[in-house]
DNA sequence: TGGTTTTTGAACTCATCGTTCTGAAAATAC
DNA sequence: GTATTTTCAGAACGATGAGTTCAAAAACCA
């Protein structure tokens, strides 16, 4: 998964991924079928271990902000490299793969809205039904963006010092508003 | 360059590069000085006559809020392949190849701050100098991300219809607000 | 027109790509 | 302990990658 995230799609030989996963050739192809499917795997196994605890942050039992706060503390962590690589194995790699592969472009759709649904979601938990209000499936893919925003933006390098503040307007700004 | 937007660096060969530009093999390296050389050509190309038109819309002397409603419609319109392949050149492919390639990994750091720096001059021409309000850099920095956010959307293949109510979220959300 | 430079397109190099195959080693089953 | 299956490491596969070379053709210019 490592070598995906860190060089991309088609820059990852397959005897790269081979010494990374300490798998022979033959038995890569036969469990993974081919780069491809490695590929999936690991995006599945990317988003096990590292979305997954980042979405638990909206569990925390706290209030919508607070929660937020705690998602976005994630992502900035995510996307700055703590726990692996730069950026997003999805927003990064996977996006730019989705340019060619019709199989990456309904994966990435796929990993998209679920993040999305998962933030509307939430948001609808708390949020009161007022109907001037932005919808919270809206609210969600705008969350969504800004959090995708940062991991590219921290593909450059970015260090999380300049990307906390981000993090934290986006929260300051999305939070539920009285009067807006 | 539309063969760099669509397919990513690695998968696009010298070969249908020399189709695309209608260039032999040897103008191409006597002209570019190979695929990377070409690659930051279509860049500088590809800011240019996509980019810089985006921009433009900062400038339309309309209030804050409509030079930014103009400028994230015309984000929208970029991102769903009206002017080229799905999603951004910079935000899903160069991002991707920033991985590897120091060259390219600069070359997006240059990028992403020219966005930046003119979505806070834009910000910090109208806004008061409100000592609680977000700095001008900050909130430069977030609706930038956002709409990097909205091009790897569209790179799954998601309609205007869609990205349209983030973008107006985004405006609605971010534009300056009395108390905030 | 005649000489010079530039451009062109195809052949070529050499490396690497993803994938498959093979024969030995290891593990499992009986 | 033998028979059977599964794993393994590496060679071999055909294809294609980026980059170079070079002689012929085109363009240029005096």
């Amino acid at each position: 998964m490592t070598v995906f995230w860190a060089e991309g799609y088609e820059a990852s030989s397959v005897d790269t991924l081979c010494r990374a996963t300490g798998l022979p050739r033959a038995s890569l192809y036969k469990k993974y079928d081919g780069k491809e499917g490695l590929f999936l795997a690991a995006l599945q196994h990317y988003v096990e271990t590292r979305i997954a605890p980042m979405l638990a942050a909206l569990d925390q039992g706290g209030s919508l902000t607070s929660d937020l706060a705690a998602f976005f503390e994630k992502v900035v962590a995510l996307a700055t490299g703590q726990h692996g690589p730069n950026g997003c194995l999805i927003s990064c790699v996977l996006s730019d793969a989705a340019g060619t592969n019709p199989r990456f472009k309904t994966e990435l759709e796929t990993r998209f809205s679920a993040l999305e649904t998962r933030l509307a979601d939430r948001i609808a938990a708390e949020a009161a039904a007022d109907s001037g209000a932005i919808a919270p499936r809206v609210q969600g893919m705008l969350l969504a963006a800004v959090a995708r925003g940062i991991m590219v933006r921290a593909r450059a390098g970015t260090p999380a010092s300049q990307l906390a503040p981000v993090a934290h307007a986006a929260v300051q700004v999305c939070a539920p508003q009285p009067g807006v």
